[in-house]
DNA sequence: TTAAGTGCAAATTATTTGCAGTAAG
DNA sequence: CTTACTGCAAATAATTTGCACTTAA
């Protein structure tokens, strides 16, 4: 019964384990834990430090909070995540690397991505004199109605 | 030469506190002070609690950081100016209220405003059941070439 | 006079770092 | 082996708060 089709520990591992090497990323076992749990199902995901280090838990993987932080912002440099600001008191990493719109539910503090291709910008302010445009953020906030 | 046409001191000084009244915020000393150096001059501003303070120290005003962290918490309570989220390990504040794009200096860690009339959002992804968009948040990071 | 605002220092929160121990190549 | 990674506790950085004192209305 631990094995369930798409979804077994050992895939979800698997899974994590290729993640990393993409990033050229020692498999060490901590990060194959957190790996597999952002990538695992193969679906995008967002997470704060703490919540992913929550969910560890909650699955009783052994890891500590700092080593979260670090291994997130490992992630982070070797192009696997990507931090996405939209909160001043907490950061958030989204496994979809590319440019992306984002709702940001301001209430429950909660990030999901937005449906890229309902966003068309038109024409976009061009870069200042001796600076090129790095990435176009886009946070769409939502308030309940 | 302390007057010096539209810029004098006390002209500033006015130009502050009719803004605080449009708040409807009650002109104490430094709540004035720290108004003329956002309004003063007429032009919009982004500042970071810590930049305004220097800025206020410069000028020999006397002000705690703290009564600067609260005042500028309170001109955005005010609907006076609306804090940027561009950097997770500091606030931004803007003296433009509107909705409009940023540029956000990577290197430097500065904020400015971005020409609102050259960017053109021609669809918005819609904001999902039961909630409404509350603002949609712009910002195009810019690194030096 | 009195509720709101201020100063300062202490508290909080999110995150990073130093260093001794552990493990991957 | 040996260099990178990890854990933990202590350090930092930005911001907030508690409380006695001021001040605008």
């Amino acid at each position: 019964m631990a094995q369930q089709g798409s979804n077994s520990q050992t895939e979800r591992t698997e899974r994590g384990a290729a993640w990393l090497s993409k990033g050229g990323l020692r498999p060490t076992r901590q990060r194959v834990v957190l790996a597999a749990l952002l990538v695992g199902d193969g679906k995008n995901r967002h997470v704060t430090a703490e919540s992913l280090y929550a969910l560890a838990m909650e699955r009783g993987e052994k890891v500590a909070l700092a080593t979260v932080y670090n291994t997130l912002r490992a992630f982070c440099g070797a192009g696997l995540m990507r931090e996405i600001t939209v909160d001043g008191t907490k950061s958030y990493f989204d496994t979809r690397t590319d440019d992306h719109p984002h709702f940001f539910w301001e209430d429950a503090m909660r990030l999901t991505d937005a449906p890229a291709e309902e966003l068309e910008i038109a024409r976009l302010p061009e870069a200042p004199e001796g600076a090129e445009v790095a990435s176009v953020d886009v946070v769409i906030r939502l308030r309940k109605v």
